[in-house]
DNA sequence: TTGTAGGCGTTATCAC
DNA sequence: GTGATAACGCCTACAA
């Protein structure tokens, strides 16, 4: 009616607050504290709402506030089978409380995880929320003089600042050998993700190498050269059963890499486990459904997700606080026995 | 300085403008039209910009522009196998255009839509992307009166008013009957979806209904009650072929039933195709590693995101619009003869 | 090419 | 319990 700009064409609180006969910072009490304004006001407040179809506009509450109810998170992808049930269980939990998820995704690029962390910031997050323990020093500055929580997920390793939600890989590593050698493997090789960036994937390899090492076997570490992981099990079986002294038993750096190399095996005539013993990490989808059906360790990514978003809310005082939970943080690893080890 | 209010404490436009002693929209110009901005002056600002490791505040940005960068999508969930692939692409895509991705689920369930598409309002997204054409006369409200591009995807019916960018569910139907009839198959069978909700499969079942009818043979449509879609296909495989007359090939509403079903008769002896064959939709991950491999319709589930993501840059005059492409929003499905059928 | 004035819609602060 | 005022940080409109 007045200004010689054009908003959005929508109600505004001003525009409730005039219907309703009240001021308009009461109507922004009503919708933030409806408790400290009285039942007339509010009952009044709320048919000049459902009149004017009114919606608050976020962008500027957050403006205002200095603090907007968007949490951001970047994560290395969105599809694919790992990540996904943690970005799902976050955004589930983040919006019952009315907060929004704001994604990236950083495909194990630093690079990528730095500038994508730079744009969010840009829109002032209530949290922010990283992948791993690994990022790059640019990014590492920027969350230490973030005004934010700030929490990281699938890893665990409490003596860094932020929080952590996740798990050990290196243990996951060193379980995967402990159940093989308690089977009685000794040929026991280990198959890397032939995707560089995948940090933590090393720090399994790293614990394999330590526990077999313990047991005073020789670690064996295939690296594929193949991007695809299908393409890259099957290489690593390639590589391993076909020689002399083959592999008695595999531990994948996943399901994926696992599964190629179990099926590009089966095709070529080898038999599972009776010819080697195959070991996976993640617990896909379809590993119970191969085969044989898939020993594989299943990684709490749901929970990852739930206690991730927990942390922030609790951390945003939007969810009070259960006492001192740091260990709570430590998720657990569940080995699956199943056909194929 | 100045005011009773504190803000983010981080450096403004303002900030940068009196470090390189500019005004404060020459700083804001040298971000959005930097050639409009003299080499002497954008030098400046650069400096002052790093000087003061200035981030530009997109709420601030968004409200006074009432239009934000921002994109929101409402979408079945982000696990599973089916969407995950849409939203990755999607994302990518605007990511590389400097709008961010507002993310949230709906698990097929039009009130969860409708009300993460209030939600998302009240953050005046630049656009609204949608799945599938079947909506709450709520949101088909909002969408209605929103001023901005809406874009719906996995679906094709360019009638509607709203963009599309998909492809035809029913087609799909037809198509798994065609190629079983060209096998020779007589008895086929559908699997319908036990998920409730989820529309579009049963644009699928009327599709191979249609086709069927259109051969002279009779539908047969089996509908779980198992949750678990794996159970679902089990469950299936169960009735249908454990009978006097069984089916001769089965179409399921996805891979998940489809590699259940398959996983079940295996275990119970039956072989594939000899016995049945089992036809799937949407080429998961895991489909082309059974074993049986799953003859399978691929879903253009990363192209429908690249296309929407088009489609929504170009209604913002963020790309070109390439002409009338309307009909480049139909995408096609690959069907993807393997093993199983 | 650059600057001035003021508003975008909400909420923090202070007063009643 | 309720209201007046100004500020959050940026950008549109207009002017020079």
């Amino acid at each position: 009616m007045s200004g010689k700009r054009k908003g959005l064409g929508r109600a505004t609180v001003h525009d409730v607050a005039k219907l309703a006969g009240v001021s308009s910072i009461t109507v922004s009490r009503y919708f933030k504290q409806p408790e400290i304004v009285s039942e007339a006001l509010r009952d009044r407040i709320a048919e000049a709402v459902a009149a004017l179809d009114y919606l608050p506009n976020h962008a500027a509450g957050g403006l205002a506030s200095t603090r907007g109810r968007v949490v951001a998170m970047v994560i290395p992808n969105i599809s694919g089978p790992i990540f996904a049930n943690t970005i799902q269980s976050f955004s589930d939990e983040l919006n019952q409380h009315g907060y929004q998820l704001l994604l990236a995704s950083s495909y194990f690029s630093m690079e990528k995880e730095e500038s994508a962390v730079r744009a969010f910031l840009g829109w002032s997050p209530a949290a922010l929320v990283l992948t791993s323990q690994y990022h790059s020093e640019g990014t590492e500055r920027l969350i230490a003089k973030a005004a934010m929580p700030v929490v990281e997920t699938w890893d665990y390793v409490p003596e860094r600042k932020p929080v952590q939600v996740g798990f050990s890989h290196v243990e996951v590593g060193r379980q995967s050998v402990e159940y093989l050698h308690g089977k009685g493997y000794k040929r026991i090789a280990y198959v890397q993700n032939s995707l560089i960036g995948d940090l933590s994937a090393l720090d399994r390899r790293d614990g394999y190498i330590s526990r077999m090492n313990e047991y005073g076997l020789e670690p064996w570490v295939f690296v594929p050269t193949q991007a695809d992981p299908f393409e890259a099990g099957r290489q690593a079986v390639n590589s391993l059963l076909l020689r002399q002294r083959p592999a008695e038993a595999i531990v994948f750096a996943n399901d994926n890499l696992a599964a190629g190399g179990m099926l590009a095996g089966l095709r070529a005539g080898k038999r599972f486990p009776e010819d080697c013993a195959i070991f996976g990490f993640g617990n896909y989808a379809f590993s119970e459904m191969l085969l044989p059906s898939l020993t594989t360790i299943r990684s709490p990514a749901r929970e990852i997700g739930e206690v991730a978003a927990l942390r922030v809310l609790q951390a945003l005082g939007e969810v009070p606080a259960d006492g001192p939970v740091q260990h709570l943080n430590l998720l657990d690893c569940e080995l699956i026995a199943r056909e194929s080890a």
